[in-house]
RNA sequence: GGGCGAAUACUCAAGCGGUCAACGAGGACAGAUUGUAAAUCUGUUGGCUACGCCUUCGAAGGUUCGAAUCCUUCUUCGCCCA
């Protein structure tokens, strides 16, 4: 059943800004289009990037159909938006096996069957036809250089000593205008959506329509969201939190939710999450009476690792979460603890390298990446940090065979939250 | 095309011939406290076969007993003039 799309966006406190007062009445009519742009210069897209492809969810729940842009051709160029400096250009034939490994995660949020089926288009496929001469005659002349230069994105660019801008990222905003016009012309699309960030580029494309063609286009904004200390959500600690599964395990994705503060897991809720307000509003009751349950990080971290991985894979890692941090990893039987060592990083080893008194854990750290060297790894059991099969362990302690857990197994946790497993084999 | 200036570790930013693995701040990580939370306090933050050794200060050469610091060329960026 259709939901109105500005209000549930308003509530969830993704809403920016639109462009016109106009809009609510063009959303009274269902199977309108609106494209949303993606950015193909990265192999896999991360938690970030999660948001805009949620809002294209809930724009087709509302009763939509929702397009995906990929940047084929304007990934070359690059957005000066929220830019601080110059981007370093990227080849064509990367742009193009980006833009297929990025494919599997919208066939997964979106809906490509039905009414209101989604799509994806490259705008490399009419971008790339342009002639300059063309684009300058046709295009150029709706766009003033003294409007250009206005604009945020360029002008702190001018203004900084360090950082210029080059003429081909100035020129940026006149393709993502093209892009929304020709959208517009063969596809009827009248809706642009995006981040706060690309609101200057939304407008540049609705005024072009309306130059060109004379048509009526509506851009809608959403709210740029941080965690709140401030920073990026997903952008930290081990690096970067992907969407595939090849780059960040589910184990690990799942983690990254469980591990989010109360402040921002309540926010997540409504931000990332389809839930129900009635359903979220409980959950924030429950979180609220006992936070030491995460009962609202449990409830992000399954929602999405199920939106992006499945319900099977979201089992898994609760499983596996409950196992490490809910009582004694010594208490795991043989085919849970199997299970479990799977879906953590770490080497595998033989019995050998037990051999003249065990295996020294220093090493193990590094070699199971919970250290980045010994220097590190010396720091961390200095520390107390490092737990082997749930016994601190000291500076010169060794693994020897009867420690493994099921004979196999040295289950290794680094601090709180860092678990890797070692694995010996005969 | 000409002139001037900048490039330092995750980021910002000192250092301008030896006492520099490089001040400081932020960040990050770890410990205590907790709830795989926040706040707070403490510690760590190039590597190693570790009271010593090795590799780092845009790149490559050079001067010197000795360079992040001086010289040459190159790269990138900025500013000014044409």
């Amino acid at each position: 059943m259709p939901s109105d799309f500005i209000a549930d966006l308003t509530w969830r406190g993704l809403l920016h800004q639109t462009t016109s007062e106009m809009l609510v009445g063009h959303l009274m009519t269902p199977g309108r289009l609106a494209y949303c742009g993606f950015d193909p210069t990265s192999d896999s897209l991360t938690v970030g990037n999660l948001l805009p492809i949620t809002i294209l969810a809930r724009w087709q729940q509302a009763g939509h159909r929702p397009l995906v842009v990929m940047g084929g051709a304007t990934g070359l160029i690059g957005d000066p938006s929220g830019k601080s400096s110059e981007r370093n250009m990227i080849d064509a034939e990367k742009v193009r096996s980006n833009i297929a490994r990025q494919r599997p995660i919208f066939t997964r949020v979106l809906d490509f069957s039905g009414k209101h089926a989604a799509s994806i288009v490259d705008n490399a496929d009419w971008l790339m036809r342009l002639g300059f001469v063309e684009v300058l005659r046709d295009v150029g002349k709706h766009f003033s250089v003294n409007q250009m230069v206005a604009r945020d994105s360029v002008a702190s660019r001018l203004a900084s000593r360090e950082q210029g801008i080059s003429y081909t990222e100035f020129s940026y905003m006149i393709l993502q205008a093209y892009d929304f016009l020709h959208l517009h012309r063969t596809a009827g699309c009248t809706v642009q959506l995006g981040g706060a960030d690309q609101w200057g580029n939304i407008c540049s494309g609705i005024d072009l329509i309306r130059r060109i063609v004379a048509g009526d286009a509506y851009g809608i904004t959403n709210q740029l969201v941080t965690k709140s200390d401030g920073t990026k959500i997903g952008k930290s600690e081990t690096g970067a939190i992907y969407l595939n599964a090849d780059r960040t395990s589910p184990y690990r994705f799942h983690q990254f939710w469980m591990n989010a503060s109360d402040e921002d897991a309540l926010k997540f809720l409504r931000w990332f999450t389809f839930l129900t307000r009635g359903k979220i509003d409980e959950i924030v009751e429950v979180h609220s009476r006992n936070p030491a349950a995460r009962t609202a990080q449990k409830a992000v971290a399954n929602e999405l690792t199920t939106l992006v991985h499945g319900e099977a894979e979201t089992e898994r890692a609760c499983q596996c979460a409950d196992a490490l941090f809910g009582g004694d990893i010594r208490a795991l039987d043989h085919r849970s603890a199997i299970e479990i060592a799977s879906d953590l990083p770490g080497p595998r080893l033989t019995h050998a390298a037990l051999s003249e008194g065990g295996k020294l854990v220093v090493d193990l750290l590094v070699e199971s990446g919970l250290a980045a060297s010994k220097r590190e790894a010396r720091d961390f059991l200095e520390a107390g940090a490092v737990q082997v099969n749930g016994e601190r362990v000291a500076l010169e302690s060794r693994i020897a065979a009867p420690s493994l857990l099921h004979g196999t197994f040295a289950f290794i946790r680094r601090g709180k939250r860092n678990w890797a497993v070692a694995e010996f084999t005969a």
